[in-house]
DNA sequence: CTGAAAGCGCTTACAG
DNA sequence: CTGAAAGCGCTTACAG
């Protein structure tokens, strides 16, 4: 009996006897090289058409330079940054014949080199794209240079790694955010630092910084709090900013999480926000605006940076280009425009001074 | 010179030359199939190990029955839903010795069902899971059961589709979470709705009215307002429920990012939470605790409702179970436990009837 | 308990 | 412009 024949999914084979030709025609046919008749063209064409023909990628991967994979290693501190960057990035790897694979990393794992290497080695990904906090862990980095692994780190990190990069002027953003509260009329403005270990930290606070200088503002250390980019980290440099005898009248929230930890102290504290004091925070995340009020902050281009650092990725993977992406040359490294989003945490302050404002 | 031999990648050729075996034996001990005496496998796991071999997923999926991919097909309504569930996905599938390939979908696309198919037939996955919304869309439910790829459904939708399904209790969590607001003492309890076309707000609606008519409460249709789990849906629910003569003195949300809507329209109207308006939501996503006040909710087990997905998939894809899972037999269902969270959006109404309290 | 042979479905050189 | 041959690195039957 027919055990066998209708059910079976079509190969190139197939394609190639149907359309009666060589399946090494087929295969130029669907990988677009030139020096193809184009009668013969259409035809085999037409003949995938009819059949309904995929290539199969363990086929293409397994004989070929390439495996139409790109990997991306996550670790989840904020789930809406990640999301936002994978979904733009699954997105442009469809549409560039990729397919995007997702490992879920434990930053402080003691075993991280191996699981990277791990994945690495089984699925021999034709780039890996590394988001913070993942693109500043060291082991991580030499791990995928050992492999060979082309990588685009989606980081402000100036620190190099020899390692092609996108990312958005973080240090600019929290220049002209910082404008703005001067703009309004703030002269003290606190500051809630992110985690001391990633890149963006350093640079917003340097935005920061700049812009006070430019203003002649000195900066009060008794207005700095080193926090982590986690909400309750907010709320605890909040409780210790609001509470001296001379409080800021704007706060600014290296991280909307943390913003929205400085919201919710002054809340609970009974403060008006933005009349008793102005908030802003930094990633745009969504649930800066799910707030009372919405926050202000500065818009981060996630999907056009995660659209550029695939582009970067396999637009690299052709083949044959092994030497010329290995010489001496400096790795790219690409800057997206930002945008900042001015809603209703920032406000001018109290017109006469009301320093005794603050509960005890 | 050397023009090849140091740097290539071992293969199991190489392992079993050093172990003095064939590459079948070598294959036997990694994928720990029986009857290989145990001086041979350790012996060749040494070699393994020396050579820090690790074979190629290609190779092995061209080879075999299995691919050792799982997809996963991504909407982004919830980053925060997608992205809990997606992490411990992609923890299981690391621990099986699979990999998650994530795409992202557009939900009304209208070639959804061919980007679909594209995938499946370029990777070939052993199994796919499914979440909300892209689990309610029937092109990608019959593009799914076309092409034979097993699925898990992380959904609570009765419909069936006749495939596995792995889900919390949503319509019980519901009833809970109403039976609390009627405990607290309130009588009026508003209702905003989910999105119509998901099996999630039928659910949670009639847990909510299982809980006022145990209690013998009536239910005000004028307190319904059906909203599709967006933010603005909240305001706008908001909005009009608190605008009538005789408002509601609790709102059922159903889920969380209507419930934080609620909370602003109140904040806006310069309602105080909870005391003059209790509000409950339903996800415990991130942004329910980064407000003030933090939202009662109930958390869904995202993690542990991702774990069993993938090892429902993994389990089997098992080779020849094909027969044995595609018989008549009812598709498998699990329930995974929830759990309440109350925060402080709740409370007891106002002793004294303040019907006039709501702004003109 | 172990192995030799065949084959999975493509791409890569190499010819013509 | 087109094709025959070889091979990628594994697993699947099948022997012994």
């Amino acid at each position: 009996m027919s055990s066998r024949a209708p059910s079976t999914v079509p190969t190139i084979t197939d394609v190639a006897e149907q359309a009666g030709v060589s399946i090494k025609t087929v295969s130029r046919v669907l990988n677009r090289e030139p020096g193809v008749h184009e009668q013969t063209r259409e035809n085999v064409l037409k003949v995938v058409a009819a059949l309904n023909y995929r290539p199969k990628l363990s086929a293409r991967s397994l004989a070929g330079a390439r495996s139409y994979l790109i990997g991306m290693l996550y670790y989840d501190p904020s789930a809406a940054f990640v999301g936002g960057i994978q979904k733009a990035a699954a997105v442009r790897c469809r549409e560039a014949g990729y397919h995007l694979v997702v490992e879920s990393l434990e930053n402080d794992a003691v075993d991280i080199a191996e699981q990277v290497e791990r994945m690495v080695s089984a699925l021999r990904p034709d780039g890996m794209v590394l988001i913070p906090p993942i693109c500043d862990n060291a082991q991580v980095l030499a791990t995928l240079r050992a492999t060979r692994t082309p990588c685009v780190l989606i980081s402000p990190g100036g620190t190099g790694h020899g390692m092609a990069r996108v990312a958005m002027d973080d240090e600019l953003a929290a220049e002209e955010l910082t404008n703005l509260l001067i703009s309004l009329g703030h002269q003290r403005i606190g500051c809630i630092q992110g985690a001391p270990d990633q890149a963006a930290s350093g640079l917003r606070f340097s935005g920061f910084q700049r812009a006070l200088a430019a203003h002649g503002l000195s900066l009060d250390p008794a207005l700095i709090h080193v926090g982590d980019f986690t909400f309750p980290s907010g709320v605890e440099g909040a409780h210790r900013l609001l509470s001296r005898r001379n409080p800021p009248t704007a706060v600014f929230a290296s991280n909307d999480d943390m913003a929205l930890g400085v919201l919710a102290a002054a809340q609970r504290l009974g403060m008006q926000v933005p009349a008793d004091l102005s908030i802003v925070g930094f990633d745009d995340s969504p649930a800066a605006s799910l707030v009372w009020p919405p926050l202000t902050t500065v818009r981060q281009p996630l999907a056009e940076m995660a659209r550029v650092a695939v582009e970067m990725l396999t637009e690299r993977a052709a083949p044959g280009d092994e030497e010329g992406a290995s010489a001496g040359a400096e790795p790219p490294s690409r800057v997206i425009a930002h945008e900042l989003v001015v809603r209703d945490s920032t406000a001018a302050p109290r017109p006469v001074a009301r320093a005794g404002n603050t509960p005890s």
